[in-house]
DNA sequence: TCGAAATATCGAAGTAATTCGAATTATAGA
DNA sequence: TCTATAATTCGAATTACTTCGATATTTCGA
């Protein structure tokens, strides 16, 4: 998958959108259900996005789906429950076109 | 100087600004005057940008405003010309943070 | 000091983003 | 199959962003 940075600079540029990608990163991305948690206990759903933040469950949705086109997270649907997986990839990638433009200013 | 990263993420997230920025750092950082350029040869004006692009001067004036308020460009004054200068620092900075949140994943 | 050039500020129009509540779809389990 | 739970979609209200043209400010040079 190929990423677009302005894109990816605007899913970050939301205070609120930031803290949901924070939540699900910390969460973890090994995504193996073991039955512990809501959904699991690697990984966060929805649900434990709704329960952490104070946003309406559509509110969340539609943030959650601007990562999802962004590609900063990845989504796996587990039975009722929609799994949110971390994708550093596409954070990296960011991270590299940044550091591509500052280097062209003659920082080295 | 500190940086904010959601400010600098918002400041990258129009492709128009953005364009302005990358023009800007390529245009360079050393900040000597030497006469050769509508400024100078080794950094761009205000000019130099409303030439390069197909927007009004208030708008241009109003997006590098973005881009100074945020750290990601300094200003200095010579005489008529206001010099626009790259600040990597604050790409950096951005960088960096982004870096934090993709390891917080457990991507290491 | 006066005019020209560079840049900034202001106000307005059009567009996009954020958020919500209500209604809808999808799934698991009784 | 019916119900409860999880999540999404839709429509609307509010706010923020982008861009422009017109006007104002700053500075150089005649």
């Amino acid at each position: 998958m190929e990423y677009d940075p302005v894109e990816i600079f605007k899913a970050l540029s939301n205070p609120s959108r930031l803290a949901i990608l924070k939540f699900i990163y910390k969460s973890g991305m090994t995504g193996t259900f073991d039955g512990e948690g809501p959904c699991c206990a690697q990984c966060s759903c929805m649900g434990d996005v709704v329960g952490k933040f104070d946003l309406a469950p559509s509110t969340i949705s539609h943030h959650t789906r601007e990562l999802v086109r962004t590609g900063l997270v990845r989504v796996e649907r587990d039975g009722q429950f929609i799994r949110l997986l971390p994708n550093p990839e596409a954070l990296e990638a960011a991270s590299a076109f940044m550091n591509t433009v500052a280097e062209s200013s003659g920082d080295r």
